[in-house]
DNA sequence: TTGAAAGCGGTACCAA
DNA sequence: TTGGTACCGCTTTCAA
């Protein structure tokens, strides 16, 4: 079914078919009925290569993320494609699992769907990257990385501040061992995570100790990191997880060792993702607005109007500390 | 940058930048060296539209799926993709949220795009549909309706013999009053399920009381569903959710009454996602093979060979009972 | 208010 | 081994 066929059902040309698609220019009253009857009948879709090749234009965002299986990506997803649908347009996703070449083999297929838009959401940009998409004429929105320009937005969030509130709260209800679950300790941005602990354990210097242990991400990455923990022998009162779905492994894994949440040790998430509300017990997190960021994503990808033009620009989020039922005061010996 | 740009640049003719962008027909060694060269300096990326509005084929395939939160769906998105990628495919995946509406849209979209084939994992498809569809060239793969025919393929799973195990273990436990927890009950497929709890409770009639309930899919609806299910009156010693991802609303609600699981009251899932293994207590499932799901549906989309030609099949599967630690015997009074 | 026709950026066939 | 070129299905002037 094409164009054509519709135009000859109809009795008109292409053209005039084309117009009452795209509801442009002027069609008569019965003209349109016509086409729009034939184009039921036909049961016609219009093929949306020869469109967006034709038209030099695409209503379709791309969006590309770490790891699709990591709630908090998705509700970011999900908030940029409710806009996104509200206005029209379609969102592309591409997952890499934290995979640096993934992430080139995805970021150049979506250049080649010429799309309106791109948001990538990941933590293992390498700089050749980042230029060669800021020298593009794509317009694009970073989470966590990279620095605003012309076609270039970034969404920041402040996750050292996240993290000195969690230290401080532990700190204040008696906690002095504290260890550090992260992942892919490789990428920049996840050792940046690392690093917000590790700065704010400065200040707790000679007061404190810790450790920090890695694995991959999600539950079962939190439970090969606890294990790894506790078979060094260091024993905290506090385990402070990178993410929520990381933390559900670990809370696991204590469990496992007969040890309690928060009696025997205290867990902390990040993300405030909504599983970590449904975990038992509930985690303490931080609470990072993925809707937000959704929302600010696709209103740095497309112009409020038809018109205008989208600009770089940059967007920080200070994170709050949700105290939930996972944290509690280290045990008394 | 276009073909063009790269014919001009290695001075060849567009044609065989074509044979060396795709590695088809011969070009010779040095040619095939400028042409790369030329490619890499003007990082070139082919127009993914042009190509299959020429090529008239697609190597994309594209995925709907009712629900992407619930980790169900999600895991056979992953094996999917995961065979598409080493056979040079790509998936694109859309969202319905259990609308029928969005379904539609959905469906028209992809057919839009000239796809290589279709996985519909839905539970909200309406007969018209299906048959749109079927008289489709598309081939396509359903989960769960639809049957087989020339260009379709069907995965279904024996969602009753699963349920029977499940009722029959809780019986034998000692269970005498159980209740079911489903959501979206006005949907086909959704309805069959709890058409399978009741027809299972049928054998035991005037033995076992039952119950059921419905909200929305999740932990949020597992948690509205036994607020329901308790200020009934109905006091089961056991509750059987039509999913994982509800159950873990189900034990949340329960606790927060008091009810420890499953000490006062047994819970079952069904699906056995990861995180029904690090819910507490970990949930007694029924384990359904995604990722068996997801191999399955491409092999029905992609031909085994490049000139094979896919027929309609029809796979049945059998699901298994897992036993974890959200089950036991009912309390004593 | 409508139609004709020139692209959009590729693919693939036919000639050279 | 290479180049020329007729489409693919649609959008978008420009004329009628």
């Amino acid at each position: 079914m094409r164009l054509e066929d519709v135009a000859k059902r109809a009795k008109v040309s292409i053209a005039t078919v084309s117009r009452v698609v795209n509801s442009v220019g002027p069609v008569k009253n019965s003209t349109r009925a016509r086409v729009l009857k034939a184009i039921t009948e036909l049961k016609y879709h219009p093929n949306i290569h020869a469109r967006s090749l034709a038209g030099g234009k695409s209503r379709t965002l791309g969006m590309i993320v770490s790891n699709l299986e990591n709630p908090f990506f998705l509700d970011i997803f999900r908030a940029l494609e409710s806009d996104a649908h509200r206005r029209g347009y379609e969102v592309l996703v591409a997952n890499t699992d934290y995979r640096a070449r993934q992430l080139v083999s995805s970021v150049h297929l979506m250049m080649g769907r010429r799309l309106a838009g791109l948001a990538v959401i990941v933590s293992e940009m390498e700089p050749s990257l980042i230029q060669e998409l800021t020298e593009s004429n794509l317009p694009i929105v970073f989470y966590d990385v990279g620095t605003p320009a012309r076609n270039i937005s970034n969404i920041k969030v402040r996750y050292e501040k996240g993290m000195q509130r969690v230290v401080e709260y532990l700190y204040s209800v008696g906690h002095r061992r504290m260890a550090f679950v992260g992942h892919h300790i490789s990428l920049e941005p996840l050792l940046d995570r690392k690093k917000s602990f590790l700065d704010t354990m400065k200040r707790y210097a000679g007061e404190v100790e810790h450790a920090t242990v890695a694995d991959c991400d999600g539950p079962v990455g939190g439970q090969q990191a606890t294990r790894q923990l506790l078979a060094s022998g260091f024993k905290p009162t506090a385990i402070i997880c990178v993410n929520d779905f990381m933390a559900l492994g670990v809370v696991r894994e204590l469990r496992e060792h007969g040890l309690e949440v928060p009696r025997d040790v205290s867990v902390t998430g990040y993300d405030n993702i909504s599983l970590s509300e449904y975990a038992f017990p509930p985690l303490t997190t931080v609470n990072i607005p993925r809707e937000m960021i959704g929302h600010l994503a696709f209103s740095a990808l497309v112009p409020e109007h038809e018109d205008a033009q989208v600009r770089g620009r940059e967007f920080l989020i200070d994170p709050e500390l949700v105290i939930r039922e996972s944290t509690g005061p280290p045990p008394k010996n």
